[in-house]
DNA sequence: TCCGAGGGCGCC
DNA sequence: AAACGGCGCCCGCGGA
C-alpha cells in the first residue's frame, strides 16, 4: 500500500495549547507556512503558498501527489495518508487547505496517526521522545522546534510600525530554517512508522470512528457557562478578600499554598500540607477564629473545579460545541483519556436532586442570588459542571455505564464462581449486592433476607464496598487505607490487615490468578517467542515486546522487559534482637522496675526483629512514568499484571458499546471509560434499546456478567 | 518571560 | 506471603 507522509507548520494568533487543534483550525488568523510530504520512502517534498504559481514542474509534481492520492487513482489507487497526530493534519487540511488552496479533502479512512500507533505500543507520544525510545538514528531538529515556536505567533510590533497591526518572524532565513525543519518531521514520522506496528484492522476502524467523535465534539450551554464565569469571578473575590483582610495583606489568593502555609506557621499552627485531608484535620482542632476562617475558605475554594468552565468555553468551536476532547489509547491499557476541559473528570454533584434548581439558579448569573438561595457560590456552580454539556436543539443524551465491571471482569477472569454467581443473583433481582456480601463474608454474618438486610450501611462500606475496591488487585493495608479515605471509613492498620487476610482467604481464584499472571510473564519473558498463559490471558515476548494478550484478541505491549532486582516495599522479620519480656509500664511513674508507688504495673514489651530490605528478581519494562513523566523503568507484579488485564478488558468492552451504539443510530458524543454518551434526535430511538445495545455480550466474553444503567435527559449528569 | 517539576484535585 | 491501577488540568514556584 501506498502511503502519503505529510506534515504542516502553521502560524496563528490563536494559543493552540489553550484552544485545542479545532478552534485553532477554523479561525481565520490561522495559516499554513508550509507542507513537507513524501510518497513512501521518496524524496521529501515542499510545498508553500502561492507554490500554484510557480515553475510548471512544482505545480505538476503537487497536483500528481492531491489528485492520485486524494482520490487514490492510478499507481496510488487507495493511497494512505499518515502524519504524526493526525488530528493535527486532518483539522488544517479540513479548514484551511480545502477552502483556502482548493486542495481536495481525503476520504476520513485514508488516515493513519503514527502518535495513535505509537500509544498502541505503549510508547512515548511525541515524535521526538518516540524516536528516542525506539533507538532511531533520525532525530528532531530541537532548533527547529524553538523557531517553528517563535514563528507559530506574532511578533510584538516594532518602534515605528503599527501597534495594532499583526506581524510574524518572516524573513528568508528564518523560512528556509523552518522549511527544513517541517521535512526532517517527515523524515523521523516516516522512520518510527516503519518501526511500528500497524494498528489491527477493529483499532484502525475504532480509531477512524475515534476521530469521527473528536469532529462531532458535544454540545456546550455556553450561556450557562458564562452566567457561571460571572458567578465564579465575584464569589471568588469575595473569598479572596476576606482572605486578604483575615491575613493583614499576607495572603492574597486561596491558591497560593506555600504563602498560606508561613501564614499558618506564624499562627502557630505549622503544616506540612494543605491538601483536603490535612486541612479536615486542622478545622477538627482547637484554632483561633480567623485561623479557622482562613482554613474554611480554603476548604471552599481551594478545589476550584469550575476553573473547568475556561477550557471548556476555550476549546468550543463557533457553532457551540467542543471538539477534541478525547484522546484515543492514551493509556498503555488502551482507555481513551479526557483533554482540554477533560469530560472524564467532572465532579460528581453531592446532591444530585439539587442540580435543576441549582443550573436555573446559576443561570442568572447573579452569586448574590445564588449565595441566598443555596449557599457557596462555588460549591454550586460545581455541581452545574456537567449540565453545561448535553443535547443540541432537538436532542438528547442518552447515556449508559457498565455496573461494576471491573469487579465483574475480576471474578470471571478468575473464575471465581460463588462471585459471579452473586453478580447473576443481583442481576435477577434474587441477590444482595456484592458489597452486602462481602461485608457479610468478612464479618461472618448472614447477610439476611434481601428486602432486609442485616449488614448496616456502616458495615457495607468498611467491610464491603472498601475491600472489594482495594483488594482485588493484590493491595494492602496501605491501598485499603487511601481507599478507606475516600469512603470515609475509619479503621486500624490492623484491622485492616485482618480484613485483607479475610478477603484474601474468600478469594483463593483471584490469589491464585494473581500469581500465575506473574509467573507465566516471567516465562515469556524467559522464553521469547513461546506463548505462556494464566487463565484467559497469554503472555509472549517477541523483539523488543511483551505483549499480554486480552480475550479480545488485543494485546497490551510492554517495551524492552527483562528482570531486574527491586527493593521490596516490605522488610524481612529477620533475626530475634530483643525477646518478648515484661516491663513497667513507664506510664505511671519514673521509678525503677518494681516501685510499689506505680499503679499500672507491668507491660508486655513485643520480641523485636532485625527488619532487612528485601530485594526481589522483578518484571521490569521501559515506560513514561505516572508522575516524572519521564521514560523510564517500570516495574510489574501479579497484581498490576490483573489491573493492566481488567482495564485493558473493560477498555474493549467499552470500545463494542461504543460501535455498536454508534453503528445503530445513536450517534456517540463521549467516553468515559465504562460509560458511553450519545446525542440522538429526540424522536429516535429509547434508552431500553441504548441499554440492550450497552448490555450486548462480545462474542469472545462468554460468562462475564454485564449489567447497565443509563438516562435519557436534555443534560449531562450522573 | 518562558519552562518544567511537583502539589493538589477530580474521575473511572 | 508480602505490592491497586489508569488518567489530565490548574496553579504557584523557582530556575534559565
Amino acid at each position: 500500500m501506498t502511503a502519503l507522509h505529510i506534515d504542516f507548520e502553521t502560524r496563528s494568533t490563536v494559543d493552540l495549547r489553550k484552544t485545542g487543534v479545532y478552534v485553532y483550525a477554523e479561525d481565520a488568523n490561522t495559516d499554513v507556512w508550509c507542507a513537507a510530504w513524501a510518497i513512501d520512502d521518496g524524496p521529501v517534498n515542499l510545498w508553500v503558498p502561492g507554490d500554484d504559481t510557480g515553475p510548471i514542474e512544482r505545480i505538476r509534481e503537487r497536483n500528481d501527489m492531491l489528485g492520485a492520492v486524494v482520490h487514490g487513482n492510478g499507481r496510488w489507487k487507495g493511497c494512505e495518508i499518515v502524519a504524526h497526530n493526525a488530528s493535527f493534519e486532518r483539522a488544517i487540511w479540513a479548514n484551511i487547505m480545502g477552502p483556502r488552496y482548493g486542495w481536495p479533502i481525503p476520504k476520513p479512512e485514508q488516515w493513519r496517526c503514527t502518535m495513535a500507533m505509537a500509544m498502541a505500543m505503549a510508547l512515548p507520544p511525541g515524535l521526538g521522545d518516540c524516536s528516542k525510545a525506539l533507538g532511531l538514528n533520525v532525530h528532531k531538529d530541537d532548533d527547529g522546534k524553538r523557531l517553528m515556536l517563535q514563528m507559530a505567533k506574532p511578533r510584538r510590533p516594532r518602534k515605528g510600525e503599527d501597534p495594532d497591526a499583526l506581524f510574524w518572524w518572516d524573513d528568508e532565513e528564518r523560512r528556509q530554517k523552518l522549511y527544513a525543519y517541517c521535512k526532517q518531521d517527515v523524515e523521523v514520522e516516516r522512520a518510527i512508522e516503519q518501526h511500528l506496528l500497524p494498528l489491527r484492522k477493529q483499532e484502525l476502524e475504532l480509531w477512524h470512528l475515534d476521530q469521527t467523535i473528536n469532529d462531532r465534539g458535544i454540545y456546550v450551554d455556553t450561556d450557562l457557562c458564562r452566567h457561571a464565569l460571572q458567578i465564579v469571578d465575584v464569589a471568588t473575590n469575595w473569598l479572596n478578600d476576606e482572605l486578604a483582610e483575615l491575613t493583614d495583606g499576607s495572603v492574597t489568593k486561596i491558591t497560593a499554598v506555600a504563602q498560606l502555609c508561613a501564614w499558618l506557621a506564624a499562627q502557630g499552627i505549622p503544616t506540612e500540607s494543605l491538601d483536603k485531608a490535612h486541612v479536615t484535620d486542622l478545622l477538627g482542632q482547637d484554632l483561633p477564629s480567623n485561623v479557622r476562617r482562613v482554613l474554611e475558605i480554603r476548604a471552599e475554594g481551594g478545589g476550584a473545579a469550575v476553573k473547568k468552565i475556561d477550557a471548556l468555553l476555550a476549546g468550543t468551536c463557533r457553532d457551540s460545541r467542543a471538539r477534541g476532547l478525547l484522546q484515543f489509547h492514551a493509556a498503555s491499557t488502551g482507555r481513551w483519556a479526557g483533554r482540554r476541559f477533560q469530560p472524564q473528570n467532572i465532579k460528581r454533584p453531592k446532591n444530585k436532586k439539587a442540580v435543576p434548581s441549582y443550573i436555573e439558579a446559576v443561570g442568572t448569573g447573579s452569586a448574590d442570588f445564588v449565595s441566598l438561595l443555596h449557599g457557596d457560590p462555588l460549591a454550586v456552580v460545581s455541581d452545574c459542571l456537567r449540565g453545561m454539556v448535553g443535547a443540541s436543539p432537538g436532542n438528547a443524551i442518552y447515556a449508559a455505564d457498565f455496573s461494576n465491571i471491573e469487579g465483574r471482569l475480576i471474578a470471571w477472569f478468575a473464575d471465581e464462581q460463588w462471585k459471579l454467581q452473586a453478580f447473576r443473583d443481583f442481576d435477577a433481582g434474587v441477590g444482595h449486592d456484592i458489597y452486602h456480601i462481602t461485608a457479610g463474608k468478612i464479618l461472618g454474618k448472614d447477610p439476611g433476607p434481601i428486602d432486609a438486610p442485616t449488614i448496616t450501611d456502616e458495615e457495607r462500606q468498611g467491610s464491603g464496598k472498601v475491600p472489594e475496591l482495594a483488594l482485588g488487585y493484590q493491595g494492602g493495608v496501605g491501598a485499603f487505607q487511601n481507599i478507606a479515605k475516600v469512603y470515609g471509613v475509619v479503621v486500624s492498620d490492623e484491622r485492616a490487615d485482618e480484613i485483607k487476610v479475610q478477603w484474601r482467604a474468600e478469594h483463593p481464584n483471584t490469589v491464585q490468578w494473581w500469581y500465575d499472571l506473574e509467573q507465566a510473564a516471567k516465562d515469556a519473558i524467559a522464553n521469547p517467542g513461546t506463548t505462556y498463559h494464566a487463565g484467559r490471558i497469554a503472555f509472549r515476548k517477541a523483539g523488543s515486546f511483551l505483549y499480554m494478550r486480552l480475550p479480545s484478541g488485543r494485546a497490551i505491549c510492554y517495551p524492552y522487559p527483562c528482570m531486574k532486582r527491586k527493593l521490596m516495599p516490605w522488610t524481612t522479620q529477620g533475626a530475634l534482637i530483643s525477646p518478648e519480656h515484661s516491663e513497667p509500664c513507664g506510664n505511671c511513674c519514673g521509678h525503677d522496675a518494681g516501685c510499689d508507688e506505680c499503679t499500672m504495673g507491668y507491660v508486655t514489651v513485643p520480641a523485636v526483629y532485625e527488619q532487612l530490605p528485601v530485594w526481589k528478581d522483578s518484571i521490569c519494562y521501559k515506560g513514561v512514568d505516572q508522575f516524572t513523566r519521564q521514560w523510564t523503568d517500570q516495574f510489574a507484579h501479579g497484581g498490576l499484571l490483573a489491573n493492566n488485564a481488567v482495564q485493558g478488558t473493560a477498555r474493549d468492552v467499552e470500545a463494542e458499546a461504543i460501535v455498536r451504539v454508534e453503528n445503530a443510530g445513536y450517534p456517540v458524543v463521549l467516553s468515559v471509560h465504562d460509560e458511553v454518551v450519545s446525542e440522538t434526535p429526540e424522536d429516535f430511538g429509547s434508552l431500553d434499546e441504548f441499554k440492550q445495545l450497552m448490555a450486548t455480550l462480545p462474542e469472545w466474553a462468554e460468562g462475564l456478567p454485564l449489567a447497565v444503567s443509563g438516562f435519557c435527559d436534555r443534560r449531562y449528569k450522573k
